[in-house]
DNA sequence: TCACTAATGTACGAACTAGTACGTTAGCTA
DNA sequence: TAGCTAACGTACTAGTTCGTACATTAGTGA
């Protein structure tokens, strides 16, 4: 996420539009994240980025339109995470196991896009529907996931028929929740979630409830 | 949730200090769930009561602690809900699955309560750790989960060793996630988790994994 | 019935906040 | 090297928003 952090050069530009782009998109994200889309300060992303106010309505237009950009961002990194999975020389069960064991980490290592996510939804995902960029563009995982799905289908080694959007439901929801709903979960039920010693438990509960869901002995349905 | 919409009374008394705090309650309700916390309009809230805002800074004190109100009531909702299970008489198999779509359908029926608590966990769940109602009430659906779990352990029908709050965290999240991303998850895959139609098939898939999961039989460990 | 207080309404202000008008300059190009 | 424009800064405003000072009244208890 963060594009920019070179030490000012020395003899750096003191005009540069992508970099000035570039750290308003990152302290931005870190602002909606924290403070959510009304919580967050136009003046408040100015003053951490070098620049000015004046720079976000140059290059954005506006609050809502530098949310969108910032969404638009935040999508785009998972996606190319998404696009470098490699799961599918390993057979469908393990494969689906390494699949959901990514997912996880992928959420683990990104709570600001989590909370961006759940912002998005506040606002009734109003954002995405007024971007061009992420309108109707899938999700590569979703097609690994139906390939992977196919062959463990095929084989018989998964009795479930589920889709694919169906099971990346069933993934993402558990990853989503055990970093979302962190605070609210810590301090009603005194288990913080996402602390250290629990990660590999739930990694790997996630991991057994998957698997154990695909390839579970169903009565004749 | 709403707890005041008698018709005004023929003769009716102007001033009823426990109906105009329900009042704003339900409105406030509404309108955090709606607009999130820095979202809200207090004048907003109280435009769409019988009183004014004045009335909200007298009972409450403020905004923070009408949010923090908000909260504790819709959390006593839900307890309230909980305390009314009635699932023990069944094999455990059976009252996990049941349990399971008692939380389901609590989750759908309960939009609001979803994004409250949302936006709560945007704010660090400060507003919880703020009230002192909410502090360390444990959740009586817990020890339901306990109870079942420990009978279904014990009788070897579940080989799964989590325990109550795991479960608990596996089936919230899918119930969660399904209301709460909504609007992004159909935005950018075109499905409506929440359209009648898909609802028996997600209740259903819902235990099926649930049940999959504690009944499953995993290597040695 | 009278007085007293809880409950309520009105009007206003101080601080904040998104957005902009206007002015300046770096650095590329002809 | 002159000039042109993208990139940038300053200072300001209009509108909003939480909160409150002050005024008023319903209804109850003595």
């Amino acid at each position: 996420m963060t594009s920019v952090e070179e030490p000012a050069r020395p003899n750096g530009r003191i005009r540069d539009a992508a970099r000035t782009k570039a750290e308003i998109l990152d302290v931005a994200t870190h602002e909606f994240a924290r403070a959510g889309y009304d919580g967050a300060r136009v003046d408040e992303i100015a003053a951490r980025t070098r620049t000015t106010k004046r720079m976000i309505y140059y290059y954005f237009g506006g609050k809502e339109q530098l949310f969108t950009a910032v969404l638009e961002r935040s999508y785009g990194v998972i996606r190319e995470a998404e696009r470098g999975l490699d799961v599918e020389h390993l057979d469908p069960v393990a494969a689906i196991r390494r699949l959901a064991e990514l997912t996880f980490d992928h959420h683990e290592q990104h709570p600001d896009f989590i909370r961006l996510v759940s912002i998005e939804n506040i606002h009734g995902a109003e954002h995405i529907a007024a971007s061009e960029k992420l309108g109707k563009i899938g999700s590569p995982a979703l097609d690994v996931i139906r390939r992977i799905l196919e062959a463990g289908q095929k084989s018989g080694l998964f009795t479930a028929d589920v889709d694919a959007v169906d099971l990346h439901v069933m993934i993402s929801s558990f990853c989503f929740f055990r970093v979302a709903n962190r605070h609210t979960f810590g301090a009603l039920f005194g288990r913080d979630l996402v602390a250290p010693a629990q990660r590999e438990h739930y990694r790997t509960m996630l991991g057994d409830m998957v698997i154990a869901y695909l390839t579970a002995e169903r009565a004749a349905d």
